[in-house]
DNA sequence: AATAAAAATGCACACGTGAAAAATGTTTGT
DNA sequence: ACAAACATTTTTCACGTGTGCATTTTTATT
């Protein structure tokens, strides 16, 4: 492997003035540092990162955390995180990748390992976690999930804007009984879908009926069991929406389980944009969560705080998009 | 942060003495060893892998690169492959992921950089990136696609015998005439897929009809298309063979524009069994592909050829789990 | 008790890089 | 012509760790 010392043998000059030239340090002049730059081109020179983070104290290591309660929704969308990331990565620096869950002592985390850290969080078990690194005082953002913390810098989709616009799409294709099967309760992610629907209903005068608001968990199963319970009205509603599209998938199978075809007998609407929404049968109609985008600007302002790390935090929101397929009908 | 030579002080020893007995050397005296790791573990010591680094050669890293080529299987594997290469990978080695296709130049692939490289592979396009990593000399690890070359290390799944699993299950209920929807051409994995079809059919008496083997590229539009061409034939097969789940969901579409009912007209089996296989309407009977485990094994082996170079490499065969569900009826 | 052998520890250096301080060369001002 | 200011480069050291070899301490042998 070669170093900078056999540069500056080559070159004529002493090693410390290869390593200002490479870095692009002024105080060397211009025809020394074309003159090393053809060199260290030539001999296929590259800078050995253990010594320099040795030397530096950096890492030139970002972490990206990840919570996955169980097989989640997170999973599916790892690569585009992943992928997001890297556009905007600096090609000397890499991404290692963890999940919060394996993590046995947060002793190693620490600023000498990690230059930032993103976490893609699905649950406020995080926090634990979150607040360990914010201590060690390392660079941080959190993604995808809502926090309060004005401390922290967060980035997060505008849920509740991206509800309100499907459901706005859908009272102009002439739906009027509409009801929601909820998220988790306790999840922030919840309500802003919730409010979102419910934005949506007050913009138009619409009533909110008590019955058409069914408790969901973000699991399939729960899906399905409050479509039962939603079916079972003596006057069902023409249009579910479901805070993510896992429900949208059990509420799905529970309307083939009944007999209930959709869209023509009732109309479903979901969260997320999972990979197989636009698989089902019919394909979902689903509100796109733009997990790239986040992930490409939530890496931008990480790079903006591990530069300068008193710059403003706080949460930073990104549109959604809508995704009409066919599980809508106008009516 | 603190550092082994505030040990020494601390303990009264020279710094070289804490570097022995923190690293296992049987140079150092019992009672001086206890001393210093209960002195280090109150002082949380935690070593400088920068430094260790660059004085032992050695990056403390491994790399994990996954092709993606569309948006395809790969990407819901990834947080399976990840959490089964921690359970393995020792603590103070961590894991770098990237995607091959991102890679801008090979140069920053160097032994150096990485103790040793994981190729999540989907793609004969991998190909080159590969014997990159292999003309480096970095330890070497390719998971999921079969390689044909022997002085690599290769673990995947035993594709072969696990569909003849499933088709034998399929004719002790009742089906005889089978047709297969294939693989992309010229892919590994299509032929053995294809193989254990074969395998099931042949040792069973059953005959081979041509007009049964449909082609396919492993999309969703290329099970639609396929299973369209099998629907139109004079007597259709009574259960259809996809060689992916993906195309499995496109032959479930179709059966469904055709008016054609899962399983009571038509049986499907798929493979891979991907995360939203339990979630199809019926829930797909499938072949499982044992992510984890492939992962887990591969990471063991790596971490073998880390330490012995030169030890035997070779295909691995793990076993596949079949996974039934609703989509097969009994005839 | 003397001496050899063995065990335990310390010294000095190396790894590749960057930075402060020092040295050298160059230009400008009077 | 000489000093002062400036531009460019080199010298020396530091970062935290591991290792060959020298040195000291302990143990065993006579």
């Amino acid at each position: 492997m070669i170093t900078i010392k056999d540069i500056a043998r080559v070159a004529g000059v002493s090693h410390t003035t290869v390593s200002r030239a490479l870095n692009g340090n002024p105080l060397i002049k211009k025809e020394t540092r074309d003159k090393i730059e053809k060199i260290a081109a030539e001999m296929n020179y590259i800078p050995n990162y253990s010594a320099k983070s040795l030397v530096m104290k950096k890492s030139y290591t970002i972490g990206l955390f990840f919570s996955s309660i169980d097989q989640g929704t997170s999973a599916s969308f790892l690569v585009d995180v992943i992928k997001g990331i890297h556009l905007v990565l600096d090609e000397n620096y890499s991404l290692t990748v963890h999940g919060i869950d394996g993590i046995q002592h947060f002793d190693a985390i620490l600023p000498q390992r990690f230059d930032g850290i993103l976490v893609m969080s699905q649950s406020d078990a995080d926090n634990a976690f979150i607040y360990h690194v914010k201590q060690m005082g390392i660079p941080l953002v959190v993604l995808n999930r809502h926090l309060e913390d004005p401390g922290i810098m967060n980035v997060v989709a505008n849920d509740r804007a991206g509800v309100k616009e499907a459901m706005d799409y859908a009272i102009t294709q002439g739906h009027r009984r509409f009801a929601i099967i909820e998220g988790k309760a306790g999840f922030k992610s919840s309500t802003e879908r919730k409010q979102g629907f419910m934005d949506s209903l007050i913009a138009h005068r619409l009533p909110l009926v008590p019955e058409y608001f069914a408790a969901g968990d973000y699991g399939v199963e729960s899906g399905y069991a409050a479509m039962c319970s939603l079916l079972a009205l003596p006057e069902p509603p023409s249009l579910v929406f479901c805070a993510n599209d896992d429900m949208a998938i059990g509420a799905m199978n529970a309307c083939y389980a009944k007999g209930i075809t959709i869209p023509s007998q009732l109309s479903l609407i979901g969260f997320d944009d999972i990979l197989f929404a636009r698989y089902t049968n019919p394909a979902l109609t689903t509100v796109h969560k733009p997990v790239a985008d986040i992930s490409k600007l939530g890496t931008t302002k990480l790079i903006e705080l591990m530069q300068e790390p008193s710059a403003v935090t706080g949460q930073l929101f990104v549109k959604t998009a809508f995704m009409v397929r066919q599980s809508v009908a106008s009516v």
